[in-house]
DNA sequence: GAGTGGTCTAGACCACGGT
DNA sequence: CCGTGGTCTAGACCACTCC
């Protein structure tokens, strides 16, 4: 067989291309996994493990019994608005998208936590942290505020040089710490006293608040991170499988 | 051995158990993945099948090389909010928690869809959709806009009464139809007419905005969705794995 | 180098869909 | 009934962590 070398990895990759081209277009399924086998030089394992991306991705479904099938395509939705998916934390959106952007210090300090900061972070009391507020400005509107706290045991030695920059880059470059696991949750409140001092909120009065709580690959939460944004400009994307 | 029968399906749930109590806590590991095959006599297979469902929930997380750690423990938020997490969609959650709520019907018809409609909910131009208004009245406040679009050739026969109740459950038992996948976007937007019409806002002028489309297991488009919600109300869930 | 989880193969049986 | 994807087993090798 004159077959081009296809290793594992690519196997997703070559389907999803399929599916986007409309080679397998909707009406109509992928081939079998047993036909898939045969064609790709793989195993099972492989082949489901290759579907099983693009069904996480929205682009098709498995159905027992009937084969795969390939779902219709909504549009992009990245038009001027930012997308945080996935892997994106705000840090990382900052560097992967080309907006005009500016990040701003509103606010640097070490301190201790008490009973009320621990009720909302999760943080042991007693324990020292970085309190860190900054500014992104963002095509020349102050469009989010970041109010992060990091536990000063494991992510020690922050300047406000580093927080000018990624705090991210430094605790994986510099500090060598793995970053596990990110929880959030995704709110949207009345807007405070804080978010009227430093965002551009216009006459709206409420702003979203995306809560994060990072962990380190000790098991260690590391970071507890509050991100007020303006109306508009902001869209979340997830997929639900039944 | 005296071993009490364990089904695979369980191997998740006594694991879990025994993070949650502790019985493997914070600074400790998992025991390895070879010790919980001999455990459980079970495959490989189906002790990593379990690992990876309570990482999934952000309870564990596993690190070639080293073991699978567990996370320190971040407090349940379900206080008084109501969370919308993975498996839920609005009307699902509807009939799962036990607030006090009625659905009030604000519109009911049957229209074609034109450009505008279609390029908003990528419908094709020409089919006829149920377009219906409802209004989700939770703890005695106009909490949640409802506005769906289903379409007409896909789920058929939509009655008032039938909008009154549950619409997803008219779907699977009475159409038998399977729902594959859901795609959302979450946004939050400036209130419009419509909200201030049918919505306890108070004094906020913003509203979130939760846009699903919702997928069959043919891959067609039967429905798309927007649920606009007043502030302070709602949280919802995510884990992000690096 | 020893031990861990990550990837991959080969093969079996089960559960569901459609004919 | 046949064909499909879902589950499970057994075994191999690789990549990474840590001593």
């Amino acid at each position: 067989m004159t077959e081009t070398i296809v290793t594992n990895k690519d196997i997703y990759q070559e389907l999803k291309r399929r599916v986007l081209k409309g080679k397998y277009n909707i009406k109509m399924r992928l081939p079998t996994e047993e036909e898939l086998i045969d064609e790709f030089n793989a195993s099972r394992y492989s082949i489901r493990k290759a579907i099983k991306q693009l069904s996480d991705e929205g682009l098709v479904y498995s159905v027992k019994g009937k084969g795969v099938v390939v779902l219709e395509q909504t549009p992009q939705t990245n038009e001027l608005n930012l997308s945080l998916d996935q892997v994106d934390s705000l840090q990382v959106l900052n560097s992967t998208h080309d907006f005009d952007r500016i990040t701003l210090i509103a606010g640097f300090q070490q301190i201790i936590v008490d009973e009320a900061l621990s009720h909302k972070t999760s943080f042991a009391v007693g324990i020292p942290v970085y309190a860190i507020k900054r500014v992104r400005r963002i095509n020349n509107k102050n469009a989010v505020l970041d109010i992060n706290y990091f536990n000063a045991q494991l992510v020690p030695d922050i300047t406000p040089e580093i927080a000018k920059g990624s705090i991210y880059s430094y605790i994986k470059k510099t500090l060598g710490m793995k970053i596990a696991i990110l929880k959030r949750q995704l709110r949207f409140e009345r807007a405070g006293q804080i978010d009227y001092e430093h965002l551009n909120l216009g006459i709206d009065n409420c702003v979203g608040n995306m809560v994060s709580f990072a962990f380190n690959d000790d098991g260690r939460q590391f970071e507890y991170t509050e991100s007020h944004f303006i109306p508009d400009n902001f869209i979340f994307n997830q997929i639900l499988k039944f």
